[in-house]
DNA sequence: CAAAATTCTTTAGTCAATAAAAAATTTGAG
DNA sequence: CTCAAATTTTTTATTGACTAAAGAATTTTG
């Protein structure tokens, strides 16, 4: 995980203007928001033409990608302090995963660049797009599933289920509830968290699986 | 249901209008592919001027939304036809309204065009385009409610569960994996199949909550 | 240092989307 | 039936994302 230095004088500076290139949509965008900003705006600020920014970074919504992935890390690592071997049950489980990445939504970037990033990914008019977000999403399904496999070993969970299914259904059921939080302003982390308390209930009344 | 004639000359012709313009968004579509067709053409074999087509609209995908509305009707017919009544477990239920939906949506419009219908209601640019989308998910989400309701009252399902919660936690498991059908072109409906059994075997062993 | 390879910028163009003025047509009153 | 008022469409013009290609600049390599 730890970056190596490229050598070649021409990698450092092409690291340096995508350094330069999200640092300057990261401040616009936090400070005029998101449509509000042209491209040829950021590349402005950048020190670069708006089609280098293209050439790095496809469109953008690209850009927005690269601000949701670097944020991603701290995300992790909250999750990871926030969850890891702290739940007893699933509902706990699945409830704070879905509380600590909203609020860690909020915190961070804005509901508008996550509304155009989840679009993105989607429409699939960028190829490279689309898999760099289905590796965010797979690293976050991954906690799901350690720890339930951990609540699996800790005898929390009968030894007959699987963790990977179950960890990828508990994140889609979570996912979906992340997505109708964001697509509205209005709708709170509170409101979600209560809508995915129903889902959980519905589907696991005894509080986890085959009970 | 049944569409009652505007009196009014002006609105004959607007529907008259609106009617030519998804016609020809339609035949133009499916014959050279989603990303070729401007919206000038589209305005064009329409008979009326490209801000026309923005005026009723929106925006392209706002047209497309025209055309999976259209279909709806008879996804929601085939989905009647296939499942009242007919499933006597969950896992029966929620795989069967999934695969009809997949293979409506093989049949009808494209993989290309399901992307840019979610990627624009998350996307949340037009409002009214959300609104109309949520619409459509209601009226989806309701067809497994009533069959929850059905399968308690046949004593299929315990007392206890909750229609409708149970009925959008299955709805929203299953949306996920239609999202991932669409998401890329090679997907199979049979694999989102494996992947939904994986997904509700996971979360009810037994076949059904409680148990 | 000079040729070769790479990468950026300039230039030019397409298309979606929006705004405002201008033109056409339906409607409604007399 | 006719003329003024209301509505709607088209025309016109502009912005901004995105792409392609040619040209300019700079690093690399021999």
């Amino acid at each position: 995980m730890t970056e190596q230095q490229p050598t070649s004088l021409r990698e450092r500076q092409k690291e340096d203007r995508k350094a330069r290139i999200i640092a300057a949509a990261k401040s616009l965008f936090l400070e005029a928001g998101l449509e509000k900003i042209t491209m040829e705006a950021i590349a402005e600020i950048a020190g670069v033409s708006s089609v280098t920014v293209h050439n790095y970074y496809g469109t953008k919504s690209g850009v927005l990608l690269a601000l949701v992935a670097e944020s991603d890390r701290e995300l992790l690592a909250t999750l990871e302090r926030g969850l890891r071997g702290r739940t007893a049950t699933l509902a706990e489980l699945v409830l704070g995963f879905f509380e600590i990445v909203c609020r860690h939504t909020q915190t961070h970037l804005d509901k508008a660049i996550w509304r155009q990033v989840i679009a993105a990914s989607v429409s699939g008019t960028e190829p490279r797009f689309g898999k760099l977000y289905h590796e965010l999403d797979n690293r976050l399904a991954s906690v799901l599933i350690r720890e339930v496999e951990r609540m699996v070993g800790a005898g929390l969970l009968p030894e007959t289920v699987d963790p990977a299914h179950l960890g990828w259904a508990l994140f889609n059921l979570q996912n979906a509830r992340f997505i109708e939080f964001i697509a509205a302003d209005g709708s709170s982390c509170e409101a979600g968290l209560q809508h995915l308390r129903n889902d959980l209930s519905a589907l696991m009344p005894g509080g986890f699986p085959g009970r």
